[in-house]
DNA sequence: CTTACGGCCTGTACGC
DNA sequence: TGCGTACAGGCCGTAA
């Protein structure tokens, strides 16, 4: 369930293993995950060198020194490992789609059971038109998504307020997990309509998610030591959600006494309290 | 234009 | 114990 956070911690997680580096050899174990891999991938990433390595919405971004950027995202359960000094003996499991070796020695293995992630080249001059890039909403973490510019984008949506921050297009980087989360924190109901969100309500939104995002980096970025485990992998550390997948809880806010209800919104779980989410 | 929904994919948690 | 089924979820293509 890698969301913006997760998707950021990985990002920290492998930027000091390619940030600089030449990738000496790179293994594409199939044709495809969710898209195509693109043509001449491997022979397009050998020999090159990784300029940096960076994230937008849910994707990672890698931007490579012949002008060319690789664009991966996770998807439902895509992970990378780590092998320090190399392969060391380690096989490769079923799931590994893609490894990369370092002139330093490492190896980076892409491992994603369910293949809802992709990995595909663009040049770097034009990334923002790529097309898994065109189209995105702001950086809910920028100073650029702000409560006013929340409210515009939610203006004259007709649908639920849970189902309009999942649109990426709206804000960047959210999933089923974070929406969930800020609006609990914002004190707003999923269901009440986008287009009801005014400014009071949407400046408290933007704030909420801004936080609750913020925490989430934060608990990631301080387990990051732990986060890359003694097998190399970039585990998803263990959140303390408020309320996701606490059905029948009482309600974390202050005073409230609430109980946390579960429903499902056009097929995905929402948590929440109706007592204090208005 | 907007919104709704099915499908992709496999591991895990359940019920019988 | 073993089998079957439902479910999880991001995103996209298609339909309404």
């Amino acid at each position: 369930m890698p969301e913006l956070p997760e998707v950021e911690t990985v990002c920290r997680g492998i930027a000091p293993v390619l940030e600089g580096r030449r990738l000496t050899r790179v293994l594409q174990r199939r044709a495809d995950l969710r898209i195509p891999f693109p043509e001449r991938f491997v022979a397009r990433l050998e020999g090159q060198r990784v300029r940096r390595v960076a994230r937008r919405a849910k994707y990672l971004i890698i931007d490579l020194a012949d002008g060319e950027t690789l664009i991966v995202h996770l998807g439902m359960s895509g992970r990378f490992v780590i092998l320090p000094g190399g392969a060391g003996g380690n096989t490769l499991n079923v799931h590994d789609h893609a490894v990369f070796d370092t002139d330093a020695g490492d190896r980076l293995v892409f491992n994603d059971p369910r293949r809802f992630g992709l990995m595909t080249l663009h040049a770097t001059a034009t990334l923002a038109d790529a097309p898994q890039l065109a189209g995105l909403g702001p950086e809910p973490l920028s100073e650029a998504f702000t409560g006013e510019v929340l409210r515009q984008a939610l203006q004259g949506r007709k649908t639920p307020l849970k189902a309009a921050l999942l649109d990426q297009k709206v804000v960047a980087g959210l999933g089923n997990i974070y929406v969930v989360e800020a609006l609990h924190r914002a004190g707003l109901s999923p269901k009440r309509l986008a287009r009801t969100v005014g400014a009071p309500r949407a400046a408290r939104l933007a704030a909420a998610i801004k936080a609750v995002l913020n925490d989430a980096v934060a608990a990631g970025g301080s387990s990051l030591k732990d986060y890359v485990q003694a097998d190399g992998t970039l585990g998803y550390f263990q959140h303390n959600f408020r309320v996701y997948d606490r059905a029948d809880a009482r309600c974390p806010t202050k005073g409230c006494g609430g109980t946390v209800r579960h429903m499902v919104q056009s097929g995905r779980s929402t948590y929440y309290c109706p007592r204090c989410q208005k």
